[in-house]
DNA sequence: CATTGTCAAGAGCAGTGCTCTCGATTTGAA
DNA sequence: TTCAAATCGAGAGCACTGCTCTTGACAATG
């Protein structure tokens, strides 16, 4: 195994310092990232950054394939600190993760979960990472029922919403009973809800005790799935 | 009283035309609105614009307050066609308003609803607009408690998450149990959710029923905030 | 009739994503 | 070791953006 030659690791140096520097104007300027402040920064030609990233958008995709990452890690390893026979606990986790990593990188929440963007198509790769938090919560669900600890709720789904809930639980790979998954999804929907909302300013001058809101809220959605 | 001059009629046309021109563009090209574009759809210069708005800012802020009163008034209409008593009939209703207006205008509730633009300060006068679906399910939770056909329910709220939610009451002019306006909220919130996330592309590819998820979601709410 | 205010047009500034070309440098094989 | 190929940063340039300022034409008012 002979060492990547010299050229390809600077290469890769600077395809990430250039998501670095990438990163840090998301942060102040928003999501309007501009090529050109982004090789000022680093003393570069705008030109020059064509060199690593094909476009804007391809630089744009990387930091989210990046931010799906950081966002799955945090809440799985939330969820993964606690007991597994704790749900409620291990709920609560992953949610105030979520919150916690999104109010600590709003620029990159924004980048995932905000309005698309017009002309960008998510590619392909980004919807197994884009799962990772939801797959969390249905997976505190699994848990729950393989432990008998947990019944399945007895709502009457249509039939071609029961097949889309079948068909949603092969494609996560997690085996659920469709009322019980369709309970789990709306308790994501709410999580996204809750930190949007909180976010983008929707709570700007009304419910300043945030945490215990945000807490109240998880608990009413830990009830719904039916959590012990 | 006289009629308006003719200079302020052919002004105030101009502003509607200015509107509906980009309404049109937001439409097709998504929320980067461009004021050149518009102009030049009208036959007219690019500096002209500013005449009628001073700021492409300004547009939008226009836009977004019409935005705001067509979703109100989409709501609050599907709300006022159902029996005061329906309780659950006046929600799905109103659920399915604010759902079908976003599916018909996606490109505007992406800019009520969306990402927050960086630059951008949403005025004063968009928060009495923007409370109007909000303030419709709160409405039936009211008439609900106030026929005696709900009960609020028995949450045990931490202190200052039960003023919060008292001062949000007086806000809102809706006399309701703290308990009960925070299972509202978590209803608001959750039809935001599922909007966004539907619209958002979020369900690209799994949930092809969306008109039955979206009526199950909603139930799932109207039990949570005890509809009858 | 004369003045005042409003209007569209045009030029221009600073910024954007992106393409192309041109030398300089590094690389890997002959 | 030599040399061609690949890679790199720099610069010019294109079409586009929001926005400002000035100019000349027009209409409404006194």
């Amino acid at each position: 195994m002979v060492a990547p030659p010299l050229r390809a690791r600077v290469r890769a140096g600077m395809i990430d310092e250039i998501k670095a520097v990438a990163r840090r104007h998301l942060a102040t300027d928003g999501a309007n990232l501009s090529l050109r402040a982004v090789a000022r920064d680093m003393g570069m030609v705008s030109s020059a950054i064509y060199r690593y990233f094909p476009s804007r958008d391809d630089l744009l995709t990387a930091l989210i394939l990046e931010a799906y990452d950081a966002l799955g890690d945090a809440v799985e390893a939330a969820d993964a600190a606690f007991d597994r026979g704790d749900l409620r606990g291990r709920w609560h986790a992953a949610c105030r993760a979520a919150r916690a990593w999104a109010l600590a990188h709003p620029a990159e929440y924004a980048l995932l979960y905000g309005s698309p963007v017009p002309g960008y198509a998510a590619p392909e790769d980004t919807v197994a990472p884009a799962a990772r938090p939801p797959l969390t919560l249905v997976g505190i669900l699994r848990d729950g029922l393989a432990a008998g600890r947990l019944s399945p709720p007895e709502d009457a789904l249509p039939e071609p919403l029961r097949a889309d809930m079948a068909e949603l639980g092969v494609l996560l790979s997690v085996d659920l009973p469709p009322a019980l998954l369709a309970r789990g999804m709306a308790g994501w929907t709410q999580l996204f809800g809750l930190i949007s909302f909180e976010l983008f300013g929707r709570l700007n001058g009304v419910l300043p005790h945030r945490d215990e809101y945000f807490d109240h809220q998880t608990a009413l959605m830990a009830d719904l799935v039916g959590l012990p």
